[in-house]
DNA sequence: CGTTCTTTTGACCGATTGGTCAAATCGGAA
DNA sequence: TTCCGATTTGACCAATCGGTCAAAAGAACG
């Protein structure tokens, strides 16, 4: 147990005792709640602190900045993020298959909206810390499932659309539920909208994709 | 020339000079742009006086505060926002009426994405200055066109789809646009997206919609 | 017990922010 | 011109913010 820390950073390996991994966690689930409800500049690191039960210098001590947190869970959560569009599988039945992703979106933004609206934040404002994954990992992957949907059309298996605008409409539909929550809810007579919303969605997308 | 102008704004009399007129307009067209791009804590009131070209105790006196800024912006934009709904008619043919509305919806997120991220910023942070006027005047429209499209439906002239759902579906496909133009740009090969936006919307709507 | 490393904290700092105020300046009417 | 209200501004203030630091408090181990 020599080298305690070397470079906690990525990249190389991040030696961490089981308690400050714990206390990272903690950090980051607290920075979830709050960047996400008040976006980055709207958070204050008191908060942050306060929600993870810890006084400010302490919580500095594990990331050396407000900007740490941020970028960390950014990081970290792309990749879930991002995950729901990967299962897409090229060999199985189109419909189905995006379908399936439609719902796997809708179900995040049943179950995780602060992560939801940790982007939508970012990115209404510019993604002025995000932009590179936008346009590195995210633009691939979209440009990798656009020929796989253009494929399906020729074959004559999918209805003809533009696939990107496609995608777009899957992100905004299902996202819209989680990042606009309050307006849903506000207008809305139920209580849960989800129900609602998956039985909609499907039909939506149905009648659009069905050749 | 005493009583230039008697009631234009909710509450009491406001009489205003030519000129007051036209720096409250610049003070609004200046907090627009910096508010949409930051929120309204990303804001700052030295920015807002830079954009207007006024210092900031200038500006203070034309508005008391920061909050009666974005609150004044927030209600004057608020019924430009909902006109294209309320343009929507009864008697109209149910499948063209609804498109149209959805091509006046991209045309403003084309035309006044700042508007449109000025809302998006404010409901992504949990509505807190607007809430009053979602669960009333926009709930009471909906409601209403609600009923309409009820209608409609059970006349046969479109095809089963909930309501509301169908309004957020339209709200967050056209909305999406502006709101989250750098993913899209980030995302897209082309320059302007909405050209291919249109297309897609129509066929969307138009294959759910049509009975 | 003492030693050493890790963790926690209170006190503090400089920068920024929203907002105030008194004084200066402007602009038009007489 | 003079006068008077409307407008503009530089100087300033209190609160808040992100972040620092030295010292205290634990923990681990012999």
């Amino acid at each position: 147990m020599v080298e305690k820390s070397a470079s906690l950073q990525e990249g190389d390996a991040a030696p961490q005792t089981r308690i400050q991994r714990a206390k990272r966690r903690q950090i980051l689930e607290a920075g979830l709640t709050v960047f996400s409800e008040a976006g980055f500049r709207g958070a204050t690191l008191d908060r942050i602190a306060g929600e993870a039960g810890l006084s400010k210098p302490n919580l500095l001590y594990y990331y050396p900045s407000k900007e740490a947190i941020y970028e960390a869970l950014l990081r970290d959560l792309l990749a879930t993020w991002l995950h729901p569009l990967q299962a897409i599988d090229p060999k199985g039945e189109p419909v189905e298959e995006i379908l399936a992703y439609v719902e796997r979106k809708l179900q995040m933004s049943r179950d995780f909206p602060r992560e939801s609206r940790l982007f939508a934040n970012e990115i209404v404002q510019g993604a002025p810390r995000i932009m590179p994954a936008l346009e590195g990992e995210l633009r691939d992957l979209v440009d990798t499932l656009a020929k796989v949907i253009k494929g399906w059309i020729a074959a004559g298996r999918l209805a003809p659309v533009d696939p990107h605008h496609l995608l777009f409409s899957v992100w905004s539909l299902t996202q819209h539920y989680a990042d606009f929550d309050v307006q849903v809810r506000a207008v809305l007579n139920e209580d849960d909208p989800f129900p609602g919303a998956e039985i909609h969605l499907d039909t939506l997308f149905r009648r659009l994709l069905t050749p």
